[in-house]
DNA sequence: GCGAACTGGGTACAGTGTTCGCAATAACGA
DNA sequence: TCGTTATTGCGAACACTGTACCCAGTTCGC
C-alpha cells in the first residue's frame, strides 16, 4: 500500500507486504525531525533536512509520508509519548494538576510543541494513551461523560492557550536574534509611550503597581495562579 | 526613517519627513492581507499576493514593513479593532463573559486571528485599547492589579486554546478539500478501530455515552460549559 | 521465474521571503 | 533657487521550500 493514498496516517499500514522493507521507520522520521526542531525550531524541519538528518534522499520520505504535515504530526505523537510514564496521585483535583503540569512542561522541553498541538487534532497511539489516562483521573466517581469531557476540555485549553503565551515570548526574543534581556529592553520601549499618551490608566496602573510582571519566575506563577482557578471552577460544577 | 531598521513596528513612524508620500499605508498593507487570509487562509498570505491585491510592487512592501512577521503584527492588531465597540454589561462576572464571547466570535469570523494570536505578543493601539477595556472589567473593585492579571490572564488562556481547537477541525476539513461531512466520516474511521482494540476503555465509554460530541452545537456548548468553570474558578479567589 | 507491489531517490517546477541596486521624487539647508 | 539628502517604488536575483513525476532496483506471491 503506497504511503500517498488518501487514507488517514495511523491507518495505513507502515510498510506493504512485497517490496524491499523500508530503511527506515515512522518512528525514525519522527525522532529525527523531533531532533531538529528541538535544535533550531519548527521552521527548521524541511523535507530536505528531515531527509539529510535521517541519511536518506529528500523525496524518499514520501515513502513514509504523504505530506509535511503528517511529519508534524508524527512528531506530535511521539512527544505525547513521553507523558506515558507519569504517575497521576489519587483524587481528581490532584490528578488534573499533574496532568496540566506535565502537559505544559513537555510544552517548555519542546518548544514547537504547542504549536503542533494547536493546528490539528493527533489521533496516534501516543496521543490515545494520554488520553485514556487522562479519563483515568475521575476513576471511581460516577461522572457523567460530558462531565468528564468539560472539564478535561476546560484543563487543556488553558494549558495550551497559557503557554502558547509564554512561548510567544520566548520565542520571539529567539528569532530575533536578541538575548532575551536585550529584547525586554526593546519591548520596555513601549512603556513610557503607553504611560506618557494618557489614554490607558488601567494599563499604566498595572505596568507601575504589578509585582507578577516583574518576577522572573512570573511565567510558573502566572500558570499556577491560573491552574488553581480553573480547578475551583471545575470542582464547581463537578456534583457535591 | 527606513522601515527596515531595528526599531520595533509600533514606534517607527509610519513616513519620513522627506521623500516621496508612500502610495499606501500600513494600515492598507493589513487590509489587504486581511482580505487575503478571509478568503484563502493564512497559507495564501505571502508578499507577492498582499502586494498584487494591492496593486504595488512585491518589494514595496518593504517600504511598510521589516519583515512578513510584522504584517502578522499589523493584521492581529487591525481584527482587535473589531473589538471596539463591544459593550461590557456591569459586574465583572458578565463583562468577562461578554470579553470572552466576543473574543472567540472575531477568532472565528477570521479563522486565521487565532494562530497569529497564538504566535506573537501585538503591542499595537487596537491591542492596548482591548486591553485597557478588559482592565476596565473590574473598576470599582479595589481589586490588586495581580488579581486582575491573574483572571484575565486564565481567561484568555482559556479562549484561545478552546477557539484554536475549534478550528484545528474545521481547517483540516477545509485544507483536505473535502467537505466537513466526508472529513468526519474520515476521521470516524478511527473510532472502530480503538474501541475492538479494548485498550481504551473509557475511552471506548466516552465515544458511545457521550452526548456533546455528537451535537452540531458542540462547539459552542463545549466554550460555554468552559466558560462557565473558568469564571467559576476566578470568582473563588476573588475577595468576597 | 514471472509479474506485481514496493522502495529509494534524482530531476524539475512553481512558489516563498528577502537583499540589492537604481531611477524618480520631494523636502531641507544654503 | 539650487544642489544635497532622505525616501519611495520596484525589478532582478538568490537561496530555499514542498512535492509530482519518473525510473531503476528489490522482494514477495504465484
Amino acid at each position: 500500500m503506497p504511503s500517498n493514498d488518501q487514507s488517514p496516517l495511523w491507518l495505513r499500514p507502515e510498510q506493504g507486504t512485497r517490496g524491499p522493507k523500508p530503511a527506515h521507520t515512522r518512528r525514525d522520521v519522527a525522532l529525527a525531525a523531533i531532533r531538529i526542531a528541538d535544535a533550531d525550531g519548527l521552521d527548521a524541519v524541511s523535507m530536505r533536512r528531515v531527509a539529510a538528518e535521517l541519511g536518506a534522499g529528500t523525496t524518499s520520505l514520501y515513502r513514509y509520508v504523504s505530506k509535511k504535515d503528517e511529519i508534524l504530526e508524527l512528531m506530535g505523537d511521539e512527544v505525547l509519548g513521553e507523558l506515558r510514564d507519569t504517575e497521576l496521585p489519587a483524587g481528581w483535583r490532584e490528578a488534573l494538576r499533574t496532568i496540566a503540569r506535565a502537559l505544559r512542561e513537555v510544552c517548555l522541553r519542546h518548544p514547537w510543541f504547542a504549536n503542533v498541538l494547536a493546528g490539528r487534532a493527533i489521533h496516534g497511539p501516543h496521543s490515545l494513551h494520554w488520553r485514556e489516562r487522562t479519563l483515568s483521573a475521575f476513576d471511581g466517581m460516577d461522572l457523567g461523560t460530558d462531565e468528564m469531557l468539560a472539564a478535561l476540555g476546560t484543563l487543556s485549553a488553558f494549558v495550551l492557550g497559557h503557554v502558547l503565551g509564554e512561548l510567544a515570548d520566548r520565542e520571539a526574543a529567539r528569532r530575533s536574534g536578541l538575548s532575551h534581556d536585550q529584547w525586554m529592553e526593546r519591548e520596555g520601549e513601549y512603556g513610557p509611550m503607553i504611560m506618557a499618551s494618557g489614554e490607558y490608566p488601567r494599563f499604566t496602573r498595572v505596568m507601575v503597581e504589578a509585582e507578577l510582571p516583574h518576577a522572573a519566575d512570573r511565567q510558573e506563577r502566572g500558570f499556577e495562579a491560573g491552574l488553581d482557578r480553573v480547578l475551583a471552577g471545575i470542582a464547581a460544577h463537578l456534583p457535591a
